[in-house]
DNA sequence: CTCGGCATTATGTGCAGACATAATATCTTC
DNA sequence: GAAGATATTATGTCTGCACATAATGCCGAG
């Protein structure tokens, strides 16, 4: 059967495609469109709003919806945890805690936290291994404020994880980058030393409180992929 | 005020993320919740949508809405034309396109493409240029089917965008990754040869229809950064 | 006890109507 | 003609109702 929302999306995004409707004009009003469609006008608008999220049209208040002029395609990443993305390649995880003490945070590390330089944080280098190999070397910067009185065992279950579970849903921002390995990072994953890696960075607050920052240095040969 | 679909969210969001609905536990239906907000089902419906989608609960007919044991959070990354990138930096956008000619492609971009190692299709080499200085190396494969009889002017205007504007929202996927610069990339973006460049890699069809496969090498210091 | 069909139930979608909101367009005044 | 007040209008959201859909879990036949 035909008329459902999804139907109405596909349809349009076929006469966007087309050029039936090209880049920058404004199409029908909702109503028009539930009109021609014969449908109620919130099964338009969930239409639209779908495209529109996907960055497909752009609507305004009283202005209308038009085609965007710039395509921003907008690609949607899932970010699991270490474990379970080892895991999905049908791989064994493991992982050594190989530093764990209280440092004074280099400027770059504090200023992204929004902490003063001074602050020592809990300063974590965690190697995380597929089938044994050495899979992302992970180097995290923990703010104490948010630990418990009694330090977790991050020998038993891995930082990452045991954050998830204790203050997940907490706002951040990720960046991914190239760089060469540090001479650290080569020791650590066991490659030359420059040997071109790519970093996943991250940093995490909870309600205006710092909670963490982590780099993971991947193994050669690791990517992110998906669908647009 | 309070009352709308946004409050909604965000009251369960703050209940799952203080743990007052843990991880894996089913939450009240939407009429229950519905009842306790003192709205319409519908908008409660609309709340826990969203959540769904941002990767926060799962929801199955019949079964309920449990809040999601994983927490596989969602990044949406955008992906720009590479002028309003440039541009974007407060930077003017230039590029030279190096080689355009007609080859065999390498098994691995065909076998991504789908189609036969030995169909010739057009090899294109761009450097694309952000105040004159080298921004990212773009190699592609287009497949000559999608061209029209006369082949379009690249020097005037890059592959990248007319391809969004002739053949625009076509279904792909991308994938980043890190490599060392090879001797051509390093010596058309001026950097050591095996330098860390950020890579990223898409391929694009339409119904079926292999489009392109392209190929960008980032000047270094390149990131894709994303709030979650 | 096991297997297969059926009733139950929470979500998914749709409709018609209403009011809110924001931005544009128009009109008024100087 | 320029600046500010006002009317208009398309989208944004909500309500209350209805039916569709897909699992689940119960129940009965074997």
């Amino acid at each position: 059967m035909i008329g459902g929302w999804e139907d109405i999306r596909a349809e349009v995004l076929r006469r966007i495609s087309t050029q039936e409707w090209p880049a920058g004009v404004l199409i029908p009003t909702e109503e028009a469109l539930a009109q021609e469609f014969g449908c109620a006008r919130a099964t338009v608008s969930r239409a639209l709003r779908e495209l529109a999220q996907a960055g497909v049209v752009e609507r305004r208040r009283k202005a209308g919806t038009r085609v965007a002029v710039l395509p921003v395609r907008r690609a949607t990443l899932e970010i699991p945890v270490i474990r379970q993305e080892v895991q999905a390649r049908g791989q064994a995880h493991g992982f050594q805690l190989l530093r764990a003490e209280r440092l004074a945070p280099p400027v770059p590390v504090a200023s992204r936290l929004g902490l003063a330089a001074q602050d020592p944080l809990w300063y974590l280098e965690t190697l995380h291994l597929a089938d044994g190999q050495p899979f992302v070397f992970e180097t995290r910067w923990l703010n104490p404020a948010i630990l418990p009185a009694v330090m977790p065992d991050f020998t038993a279950l891995s930082v990452n994880e045991w954050l998830v579970k204790n203050v997940s849903y907490a706002s951040g921002d990720i960046a991914f980058s190239a760089a060469g390995a540090t001479a650290r990072e080569a020791e650590v994953l066991g490659v030359a030393a420059g040997a071109a890696l790519f970093i996943t960075e991250r940093s995490t607050w909870r309600a205006e409180a710092a909670i963490t920052f982590v780099r993971l240095a991947h193994a050669p040969g690791y990517r992110v992929q998906t669908v647009v």
